[in-house]
DNA sequence: TCTCTCAATGTTAGTGACTAACATTTGAAC
DNA sequence: GTTCAAATGTTAGTCACTAACATTGAGAGA
């Protein structure tokens, strides 16, 4: 259980960061990244599946999950899905919260990193659509719901991303309030 | 306006699907697509942007953005957008309806394509998202009324695609009523 | 302290999607 | 038939990512 693999990844992390900082996502190429972090390309690519992996990654998917299966039965797909959202983003600690802010502006300014943000969902929709038919709904309903609110969900945090004096909970209530209190 | 450059696409188009349909669109490269259509590599890439392009690009944002704006300002985001998609499709004659079949079922067949299916719907969302602030919507919930519906849709093409019994705007519609109709 | 061993890294070589700069051909108007 | 521009070819490159094999390093036991 050495923790060199667990720096040398850190170290890629920071050494990423810091270059997409200076010069932008497109502009820095993963041999670049490897060489500040003292490193080899090859090395990059067995700590990281794709350059794109460095800033789109959800670690927070089994928290969405039991959070939808928390929510009453009763409720249409929409609803539980979005307050499970709602409520397990309210347990995230804010230095998380300020780390994904970095990230995901860095995310709303490049336009192929949207493209991988909204594939990289996929895994989180499966986990919702999953959570949504253990309670009921049924298969084909559970994944469109949970592509709608995951798509919302998005929207909504590349939006705060870039907007820097909102807090995270109102920005996505605003959104799933978009999909739930229709309304008027 | 001669019609060479036409021609010469409409055979890379061909000799796409035919090799597409052979080996399937990761084992196809684009080099052998430009030669089967008696071209080289490099006019592949003048007359498609990207190898994915063969197969997502959508022709039909005018029509929705047209129907949408055509729905009655009363109602929320969610329901102008969802019906204006409805009435859409509806229009599109059915030879149109079989090909975009076709090339569905590639797509869902295919990881990388359904990810850059995702992102090509960029221009829908921006056109739906305009076409409900032309409607009274606030931008912000515009935009992501526009990406909820727009993965709603998607997530309903896919799976039409690839079950043959069902047509097209019974699946359209089930998506849609997921969002729309959510009592119960 | 020495060795042994396996994980972590390095090396080399390649594929495939694109891009840029420049040369060549083709088609159609005149 | 000449001319001019659009369409294509040629060449050369970049960059993300992969595979196969060699090498290093750090910790476990003798």
């Amino acid at each position: 259980m050495s923790g060199r693999a667990e720096r040398t990844r850190e170290r890629l992390l920071t050494a990423a960061l810091e270059l997409f900082a200076e010069r932008g996502y497109d502009a820095t190429t993963a041999g670049e990244i490897a060489a500040r972090a003292g490193v080899t390309e090859m090395t990059f690519f067995r700590h990281f599946p794709s350059k794109a992996s460095l800033l789109v990654d959800d670690p927070y998917d089994p928290l969405i999950g039991a959070a939808i299966r928390r929510q009453p039965s009763g409720l249409d797909p929409i609803s539980r899905a979005a307050r499970g959202v709602r409520s397990a983003w309210r347990e995230l600690p804010s230095p998380a919260v300020a780390e994904v802010r970095v990230r995901l502006r860095i995310v709303a300014g490049t336009p192929t990193l949207r493209a991988s943000m909204a594939s990289g969902t996929a895994a989180t929709e499966a986990v919702i659509a999953e959570a949504l038919t253990s309670g009921g709904t049924g298969r084909r309903d559970a994944i469109i719901a949970a592509a709608a609110v995951m798509a919302a969900l998005n929207t909504a945090l590349l939006d705060w991303s870039l907007s820097d004096s909102e807090d995270l909970g109102q920005a996505i209530d605003a959104a799933l309030d978009v999909l739930e209190d229709r309304h008027v």
